[in-house]
DNA sequence: CGCATATCAGTAGGACTGAAATCA
DNA sequence: CTGATTTCAGTCGTACTGATATGC
């Protein structure tokens, strides 16, 4: 927290002559204490992964909902959208979009529930089973590469790290 | 979030497989395989945080990019929007908004550079200096609630973790 | 009745793009 | 000329907030 005795004079901003091409390079590092910050780190590397993610997925007409979905219904099985919902942390309103995207590519059904007549019914396809697969395999690919610079220890920490965090904070 | 016991019928036409992760009776958790995703919870956890940060902000009017601003102009001194937009990953375009918002707060003054009139040198005023230290209490708690749940070395382990990935995805 | 579900309309902030004008 | 800086006018995906109609 260092205090500095102040500089905030003109003559003084005429910093860095930065090396290299790089398109937007930094020529500046973050502000230490920013940098510093647990939820300003996290959110710098939330940026490059939903990036390299979405860059990802636009490739194949994809999107992170879709992946989220698609595997929920894979492992709850055929279920009404606000237990989709659940599940997932879609919001509810965001989930009819979705369940409309996936139904166009024809990845899962939306049939009413004869049981609940309010309910929806969520029901994955085989086309909806293999397109889960290829995003498993093409999601694998980009958490390499987000990874890369941490050891397969390291990998570990973090994973283990952030879902104690996100259990923390989303079972009170 | 509620949950409800639910038993919801339909094994139709596709024989339902329960994936061998399911916790404990009812309510799903995020399907394993997502969750194991890192980017998925980097993505949930930075949710979290942007919320909580946000909500500290809003408080007392003020949005993320004032913090990384002001934090940044403390730390480098008086500069042009250019020099400060690479410091804070702050796009050029979204710097101008900002700058506008801060001058109208009295936290910053924007005046041309003589010594190079494409520029604006932008100085942290007084004040400017004052709402920064507040920031600085402010979001510290915030971290505190954050990261609850890690004990001090296991909080500097994610610091660690993610100034590394952080570093390694911002300087290629 | 209170509660849940699905849907729709709309908001807010954030990341980002493209182009213009200005000047080194 | 090339390249940097500021600014404007937008887009896009996302998280979230109601409100409504329907059914439990």
């Amino acid at each position: 927290v260092a205090r500095r005795p102040d500089s905030s004079s003109i003559a003084t901003a005429r910093p860095v002559r930065y090396a290299a091409s790089s398109l937007s390079g930094h020529g500046h590092a973050a502000p230490a204490r920013v940098r510093a910050q647990p939820s300003w780190l996290l959110n710098q590397f939330a940026i490059v992964a939903n990036r390299s993610v979405a860059e990802a997925l636009t490739g194949i007409d994809a999107r992170r909902y879709h992946y989220s979905l698609l595997a929920a219904l894979d492992e709850m099985g055929a279920s009404s959208q606000a237990d989709v919902s659940r599940a997932t942390s879609i919001d509810r309103s965001d989930m009819v979009a979705t369940i409309n995207e996936l139904v166009d590519r024809g990845f899962v059904a939306r049939t009413p529930d004869p049981a609940d007549r309010r309910r929806n019914v969520i029901i994955l396809s085989g086309a909806g089973r293999r397109q889960l697969r290829k995003l498993d395999r093409l999601l694998g690919k980009v958490q390499e590469g987000l990874l890369a610079p941490l050891s397969p220890d390291e990998r570990e920490q973090l994973v283990d790290l952030l879902t104690r965090l996100v259990g923390h904070h989303t079972t009170p």
